[in-house]
RNA sequence: GGCCAGUUGGUGAAGCGGUUCAACACACUGCCCUUUCACGGCAGCAUUCACGGGUUCAAAUCCCGUACUGGUCACCA
């Protein structure tokens, strides 16, 4: 039995988003499902799109979602190199094969005359194809003009009927009139393969047995399949996967503004809930299950679950999911990981690591991701406060001047100042006056923060300072 | 335009011929808990599975057609 080998082939362009991960996510559980290898390749035939640093780019992505590349351009394997622009000489050999097997030929039409044809072919309203002017040059003439410095393609020649039938693993057996598929083009004219032709010759020759990818591709692995035959390789299983949406209706992408996954990380999304929402987005367990570690993945992934249609990008959803890893969070990891989000926001040289643990801790349970806690927390660094109409209505109520005087006499009295005899405080207060519930609570909270939401009242008081609550409870 | 695929609630989705078939989760709404907010708990939320026909004793589930959505037809990946 062979190993299973998968493989994530990006293009190096700096900038990986939620659809691109989630293949990469199939692939990896796909191959360290049956303990096999996943493999990286930088899939660079189209020079211009380069970016310098794109692929340790995408090795940190990968290896912070918690996926071990077996082999790669930065740690290579048998099957090297994993960069395309690298193998250029492979690809024309097998290319060459090809026309020495009679199953390809040099082309040398000109652009002008393609675009001649295309324009006919718009014009009678029917799809263009190359029309095979080339195939009837010998191969010896062919050599012969290449040797004069004449540009030229390789194409294969493909049949011109029957079908081709696809073998997928989602979306089963799909037929492809083979009277629609062109000459198609091998080596281009700059001596660079296609891809589609680079990667039929890179999955041979790198042992891929599962091929994933997404849906837009599904009718071209006809052509696929048709290389496959005409060099008498083993086909690998195809697995293609719908697309992911954005909430409006459209394909995701980087123009959209929508988010990769550099950006979601640096807004505090953690990797692991990322992966989680990601694998559930077109795929389902076997069972009811939500939460997963990679591990219980790797265990229960099977790509014959996986979704035909294609599925919409949830950020509320994702935002339940970490707010769900944050709360599972070790308190220690917990302020790791917080804490970088409140010193980019706020000076906090003057405050005590005790006042910033406790202040991140009350939030454990609020924020659904890093960033949320500066907002949160801004109360705290605000001198002047200012009442919003909601809160101003609230005030109205001519009791409250009452309670409002009573608590200020307990903290001036109070001698430790501390969350405890706050609470206590403000206990006292409720006997004094009768004051209760929201009545007695909302005052307070709207007087000393200015807000009607926040952490635990007593917290709240208790961080936000003796001196400037006693201050605050006194003004008009 | 030709070809290919998809269509279950606001979202992710389960179900793939009957025996709770419309699960479960997010969101939303209401209630409870907490003397406030949040957290948490509970409850509600598709008489119906795009539509129309057919097969069958029985269909979201099988077949055909229509509509809609998306993909694809490059010396781009």
């Amino acid at each position: 039995m062979e190993k299973t080998r998968t493989r994530f082939a990006p293009s190096p362009t700096g900038f990986m988003h939620i659809g691109n991960l989630r293949t990469a996510i199939f692939e990896y559980l796909i191959a360290k499902k049956d303990n096999g290898d996943f493999i990286l390749r930088i899939e660079d035939t189209d020079q211009e799109r380069k970016v310098e640093g794109a692929v340790d780019f995408i090795y940190n992505t990968l290896n912070l979602c918690g996926f071990k590349i077996d082999e790669g351009p930065n740690n290579e394997g048998n099957y090297g190199p994993y960069i395309q622009s690298e193998r250029l000489d492979i690809y024309k050999e097998y290319a060459l094969k090809l026309v020495d097997m009679g199953k390809a030929y040099f082309c040398f039409c000109s652009e002008d005359r393609l675009n001649e044809l295309r324009e006919v072919a718009s014009l009678n309203k029917v799809p263009f194809m190359y029309d095979g002017k080339c195939k009837s040059i010998s191969k010896e003439e062919a050599l012969k003009r290449i040797e004069q410095g004449e540009k030229y393609v390789i194409r294969q020649a493909m049949p011109k009927e029957g079908e081709t039938i696809i073998e997928d693993m989602v979306y089963g057996k799909v037929v492809i009139d083979n009277s629609v598929l062109e000459d198609q083009i091998l080596i281009k004219s700059d001596g660079y393969p296609t891809y589609n032709f680079a990667n039929v010759i890179d999955d041979y020759l790198m042992k891929i047995t599962h091929v994933v990818r997404g849906k837009e591709y599904l009718d071209q692995t006809a052509k696929y399949n048709l290389l496959y035959e005409a060099f008498g390789f083993p086909k690998p299983k195809y697995i293609h996967v719908a697309m992911v949406l954005g909430e409006d209706g459209t394909k995701l992408s980087k123009r959209n503004g929508d988010a990769s996954f550099m950006d979601l990380y640096k807004d505090g999304y953690l990797p692991e809930a990322i992966v989680n929402y990601l694998v559930l987005l077109g795929w389902s367990p076997n069972s009811n299950q939500e939460i997963f570690t990679l591990d219980e993945l790797i265990k229960e992934f099977d790509p014959k679950r996986i979704s035909k249609s294609s599925s919409t990008y949830d950020e509320k959803k994702l935002k339940w999911f970490n707010a769900h890893y944050i709360k599972e969070m070790k308190d220690e990891d917990y302020l790791n990981f917080v804490k970088p989000f409140l010193s980019d926001a706020y000076d906090l040289s003057q405050k005590s690591d005790d006042f910033i643990s406790h202040l991140a801790l009350i939030y454990k349970n609020h924020i659904s991701y890093g960033k949320e806690i500066v907002d949160e927390v801004k109360l705290f660094f605000e001198d002047e406060i200012s009442l919003n109409d909601e809160c101003k209505e609230f005030m109205k109520d001519c009791s409250i001047p009452n309670t409002i005087k009573s608590f200020k006499e307990e903290l001036e009295g109070m001698s430790d100042w501390s969350v405890s005899n706050i609470n206590d405080a403000i206990n006292k207060v409720k006997e004094k006056t009768g004051a209760k519930g929201k009545m007695l609570y909302m005052p307070i909270r709207i007087k000393v923060s200015g807000r009607m939401h926040g952490p635990e009242l007593g917290d709240t008081i208790y961080l936000i300072g003796k001196e400037k609550v006693l201050e605050r409870l006194s003004k008009e």
